[in-house]
DNA sequence: AAATATGTTCGATATCATCGGACACCTACA
DNA sequence: TGTAGGTGTCCGATGATATCGAACATATTT
């Protein structure tokens, strides 16, 4: 067999995977018990006991109640992530301000380890509700801003990422064929924003753009999302492409100069 | 010399110390290289090199320009252990609606490891830029609310805490000595609110009151914190601790009934 | 009271995390 | 051009340790 996938990538700290696993498995359902933890991961029980026992001497992790939480300075991380980038504060501030002009819900993406990643998010409707869902992850492929953002990849990344992704057929019309995708975004090259019909969720289309730092490489992008019945015709194909180009330009232009 | 503090808890995983500590330095300083690591917390260029691009293959971390950033997968856990606070909507709402009317910040923190937390706050002014700060810490001790949640600590975990916990001065006002402390927190059981007179930061006073689930128990801690010149006399002393109790009480009615 | 499940501790063993050293690469700077 | 200092990366040896299974304690249930 050819060395294709590198299974084992060699010369790693084997207990940092442990440790995660377990993180991401009390994250997944919290107040989980140590019986639970090391039955859903096919660890021993005393190798479960030692890292909870570890990640909470650490303070890394709560033992509220009957079970173990994810402690609050992944909060102090998380948001550490997050105004890392640059630009941040203009971004959510933009992300709401489009929100309310459409009604929609808007949102920023970002582009890491190859998922589009939510950054900010805005819904519209009451202002107060904002940030639902940050973090969270989805294909690049299956995102209008994600395609935005893989239109503007080198040849080079490009090759790479279509090479590492494995699709995943989302619904129906989710895009899982290497040439339909370069085909997609050579369309989106040409106009300069993207559209998303039912690839995500049925029901559900968007826009994108892309945004792009002074040396044109992508920061992130930008997103109208709304049901389908609303986003249609003439709003959905050309006024809304519009108000995105002119708020990715705005948002390119203040970043630089911040 | 007895075994008063156990220095180094046995059966531990040793290597999530190193771990975690990278990470903390990568927190601390973001786009460090690997020999700045190596050299802030002096562990051999090579360990630190696999920490770190084990974090990398995990997808925790990512190497953007020069060094090493925090991975957007925090934000993702810290979501979640926000979240996982029972009621954190009402909170987020209640501590919004109060920062607006009184014009001045409001948090909520609650109680992890012994620590006062940011669960959420909110500047008053403008509504739009909320949450600073969100996940950082500090002592107990030296908050309003996190004197008030004290106050609610059953007489054992008040001799823990002020056994494990060091004193440190924040401002000449700090309160350092243990029974200093105690007295200050039979007032508050008395009153049912606290004062924060510039003992986090010079110049600022605050009002704290504890919020307890159906048990009794301390969920957290809502405060009210602005400069001493504005809060003082009447409006400091009786207002504000009228309107934070009648606060608290709606906030734990509604999240006893949720 | 027996029985099941769960948290916790312990001992043995093979694994592995750590370090220091070496190499390759890059940038200055002479 | 060549040397010197810095950095990222790889490697080998070794002492430390993460893992497992078993055993014990405790709690809850039958």
């Amino acid at each position: 067999m050819p060395p294709a996938d590198t299974p084992d990538v060699p010369a790693n700290v084997q207990s940092a995977r442990t440790l995660f696993d377990v993180l991401e498995c009390v994250k997944e359902g919290q107040g989980k018990t140590v019986s639970e933890v090391s039955a859903e991961l096919d660890y021993a029980r005393s190798t479960v006991h030692r890292h909870l026992r570890t990640l909470e001497d650490l303070e890394y992790i709560v033992h509220r109640g009957e079970g173990y939480h994810l402690g609050l300075r992944f909060l102090d991380f998380g948001m550490n992530a997050r105004d890392n980038y640059a630009g941040y504060d203009l971004i959510r501030q933009k992300v709401a301000e489009i929100a309310e002009t459409t009604g929609e819900r808007c949102q920023f993406f970002v582009e890491e380890h190859e998922d589009a990643v939510y950054l900010a998010r805005s819904v519209g409707e009451n202002a107060v509700q904002t940030d639902p869902g940050i973090g969270s992850r989805i294909p690049l492929y299956a995102a209008s801003a994600g395609k935005a953002i893989l239109a503007e990849f080198s040849e080079q990344k490009l090759s790479d990422y279509i090479e590492h992704v494995t699709f995943e057929q989302l619904t129906t019309k989710t895009i899982t064929d290497p040439d339909v995708l370069r085909e997609e975004l050579a369309q989106i090259r040409e106009r300069g924003y993207s559209f998303n019909r039912q690839e995500t969720l049925c029901g559900t289309h968007a826009v994108g753009v892309a945004v792009t730092d002074a040396d044109g490489r992508p920061i992130g992008g930008l997103s109208v999302t709304g049901p389908s019945h609303r986003l249609k015709g003439e709003h959905f194909e050309n006024e809304l492409p519009d108000l995105l180009l002119g708020a990715a330009n705005e948002l390119e232009l203040n970043i630089a100069f911040s």
